[in-house]
DNA sequence: TCGTAACGCGTCAACGTTGACGTAGTTTCG
DNA sequence: CGAAACTACGTCAACGTTGACGCGTTACGA
């Protein structure tokens, strides 16, 4: 038997103080319109009644709830926490409360995470998307669900991008493993992710492909992961023995790389450089340390949700924007 | 300019088929009380005008919403996210949403998360107390949200707790720990923690400490971070330099100590031998592998999940749960 | 044949708040 | 001194849904 005692609406304040509710959720909302006398005798009553406004029927009626959400497909990989740390910073300093939402890269689960979102009255969603997104996010976009989407531009009007300058990342890399002097620079790459994250692909095929005077680019294909940075090197190792330098996706797929070379009884840098990108936290305290491409989590975070609140309140698309990497030095290469 | 055009609402696809509202929110819910004819026209109305019930309006008369948040102090620590993995996928067997929402360790976030969470009628929480959090939570639970408390017990009617064997797990990791022949076993625990969790301390001194035939124990506090354990490990190799064996609070204190031990010249586990607690996966890739003492997420977060839908449903407190704990044994100890 | 139950549906109020608007009483100012 | 503006409220409807209840038809068993 929970003895909850039923909670305090605004006509149980109203009732104690002798006047109408409304004047209550005036003072509640500091809307002014009430005497000074009055707004002493309500916050009074509020706090003995310990009064606590419905945020839902509020939302009803307004439409707003001052909560956003931050859709990841994996929180796993730390970059997502360490992003997640950037835009509830961003959120929290203008009055906002994040929620952190986990589609496990399903297209499904996305799409009932926006779509409940949408119905709940949820502000809006920084979204990374899944791999198999497609369009449908856009689907919500349409009905009014302000999203701002991670790296990956949806091109329509209620819809906004911040990305990373990925292909920057892709020449930092790839210039800092030749000034280490490597000529034969691998790859590895996530092949379940949207063309438009292909495009560091391409930034490397270019920098680094026939015709440039270096490659031919190897470039391998693999699950976003430690396992799968393992393994890919691993054919790496076998295929392409000549390889001595490698750009990995991310750097949870590098520390993977990193281990194959090990347990290969190669060393790094020496017989082969690594590069990550993200620059985790962890990559500091790996050893060798990860020399990654730094994404700027915070500036992330706090563009995304400055976006998002103005796709919200002016229903405009903000510009996008590319936000500059930066390459970090370590053991690795 | 967006071009939403207005949500369609249970009148607009009433006003469609031309029955009242009342029979369409029947259909949606699949109350039955309509006929298999109407039923057939009204999903085809709701098609085709792309009608989607208002959760909010609903959760506004029902108070429930099917969706429940698990409040962490941080997501840096890797277990926090392996747990969410848990919540989430048993949430998801039984028809509710997760959210997640991170405290960053502060009594007042996260008073106000649970604040805010109540008035938008979640139906519960599974919470990791903030260290400084005090009794402030117990207050949201009498007032009716229904928590359920990782490790640390409120004793509160409407609030349960599961915890993991933690005791168990520091007799698990102490005894491993002599059997390597270890005499001289320290303790990296963490000071900012509730009593609750000092349990393990006491454990350890009643395993470890005078009068057991060895010791005296080491105990030494610090943050649960890699930072924190590695200076903490610093400490320990130079008061106690007798120090053989250690048992960290958990892995990510754990993998800080081991590297301030190979910093200092020494081996692992040769000189000295280490033991976490969580087994995060990052531990299985650590070199060297680190041995810990592993917590079943999966099982606590359906044990937490299954309790809080039973306190939400019957209001009555269920027994608290104690998850059982094991030693995973890699090369650290 | 009639009473009764089940079916299929409608009506109405309520959930707790805010927006739009109204209105006494007071102040301001030309 | 009268019109206008302002202050400090109150009233009412609406947000979109569901719970409680009612009512006419049909079906069925005695």
């Amino acid at each position: 038997m929970s003895q909850r005692q039923a909670k305090a609406t605004l006509h149980d304040v109203a009732a104690k103080v002798g006047v109408s509710p409304r004047t209550v959720s005036r003072v509640v909302n500091d809307e002014g319109g009430f005497s000074e006398k009055t707004r002493g005798r309500v916050l009074a009553a509020i706090s003995e009644l310990d009064y606590r406004p419905n945020l839902l029927a509020r939302s009803l009626v307004t439409n707003r709830s001052n909560t956003l959400a931050l859709i990841v497909t994996v929180i796993d990989d730390p970059f997502f926490p360490e992003l997640a740390h950037g835009v509830q910073a961003a959120a929290r300093s203008r009055g906002l409360t994040m929620y952190l939402a986990v589609t496990e890269d399903r297209a499904d689960l996305e799409q009932e995470l926006l779509s409940r979102m949408m119905s709940q009255a949820i502000d809006g969603a920084i979204l990374f998307p899944a791999s198999q997104s497609g369009t449908e996010p856009l689907h919500h976009a349409e009905i009014g669900l302000p999203i701002v989407t991670i790296d990956i531009d949806f091109d329509h009007p209620n819809t906004c991008c911040v990305r990373s300058d990925l292909e920057g990342g892709v020449s930092l890399a790839v210039e800092h493993l030749r000034s280490r002097g490597r000529k034969h620079i691998a790859m590895l790459t996530n092949g379940e992710l949207p063309l438009e994250r292909r495009r560091r692909e391409s930034a490397f095929r270019v920098l680094h492909g026939a015709g440039s005077g270096y490659g031919p680019a190897v470039v391998v294909e693999c699950e976003a992961t430690y396992d799968g940075g393992y393994r890919s090197m691993q054919r790496v190792l076998n295929d392409h023995p000549e390889v001595d330098g490698v750009f990995a996706y991310n750097d949870v797929m590098a520390i993977g790389a990193v281990s194959a070379i090990k347990d290969a009884g190669r060393t790094v840098p020496e017989d082969i450089a690594v590069v990550g990108c993200d620059d985790i936290e962890m990559s500091a305290r790996f050893s060798p340390g990860l020399t990654s491409i730094r994404l700027d989590r915070e500036r992330l975070g706090s563009e995304a949700v400055s976006r998002l609140i103005e796709l919200r309140d002016t229903g405009i698309r903000p510009d996008p924007v590319t936000v500059p990497v930066s390459l970090v030095v370590r053991e690795s290469a």
